[in-house]
DNA sequence: TCCAATACATAAGATTTTTATGTATTATTG
DNA sequence: CAATAATACATAAAAATCTTATGTATTGGA
């Protein structure tokens, strides 16, 4: 399965981080499989992200200490939610306000005879 | 130097090759180190393509039959301008669209809020 | 004359993602 | 009730892309 079902994969590269980032600061608490389903439910099933994408993505944020993880059994299955640190919330709003910039940005540079 | 001087280099992942293409679809034909100066233009300085992700993105895009180059003489210095193929002038259009579409999409779930 | 800009190029290393697995639990459906 | 799909985690090899660091050479300007 492609990380991005509809889209070229190419499209999607430097895209997964601020997704995370995104979600996790509008709903709290998420363990990665529902990230994985909510973005694929936010974008009508033209975003899907791969586990061998999230997985060390979600490792290498919790690493960095901007995520932090609370480990859950569900009956005899693990969940790992994930959530933002108190350090991570700060750093985050900076990050996607570039992003963001930076969207709108390429889109100037795409659509130079409509500026 | 990095690829972008104002956005952290992973940002732009991906959004290369969409940006070369849709400045030879508007231009016809450009040299390397012409498109790293219109990009930096068209962006205020914004993004800057590096030398090292250029040459090899075009050398890539030639192999692959999408551009055509045509290598021209100025003074003893040579420039290479690459235009695009008749083949690859169909392709473009898809591929462009796919992306300014990808873009909409990104968008759209870092703002649920607004939808 | 020297430095900056122009103009090409490549190669090592880092990073990210794909692709392919692997394990195990729980829910559904024929 | 057995098989399959969905849930839920994980990792590792390979591919792709980009950064960073060089290298060469010409041309323009201070």
């Amino acid at each position: 399965m492609y990380y991005c079902v509809m889209y070229s994969k190419e499209l999607l590269k430097g895209t997964l981080q601020p997704i995370i980032l995104n979600l996790l600061k509008d709903n709290k608490r998420m363990y990665g499989y529902e990230i994985t389903q909510k973005v694929k439910e936010l974008t009508n099933g033209k975003i899907g992200i791969t586990e061998g994408a999230l997985y060390p993505a979600l490792h290498k944020l919790e690493a960095e200490g901007v995520l932090r993880v609370e480990e859950e059994f569900i009956g005899k299955r693990i969940r790992k939610y994930y959530m933002l640190t108190k350090s991570g919330t700060s750093a985050v709003n900076e990050k996607l306000n570039e992003f963001s910039d930076f969207l709108t940005t390429i889109q100037q540079l795409l659509k130079p005879s409509l500026s």
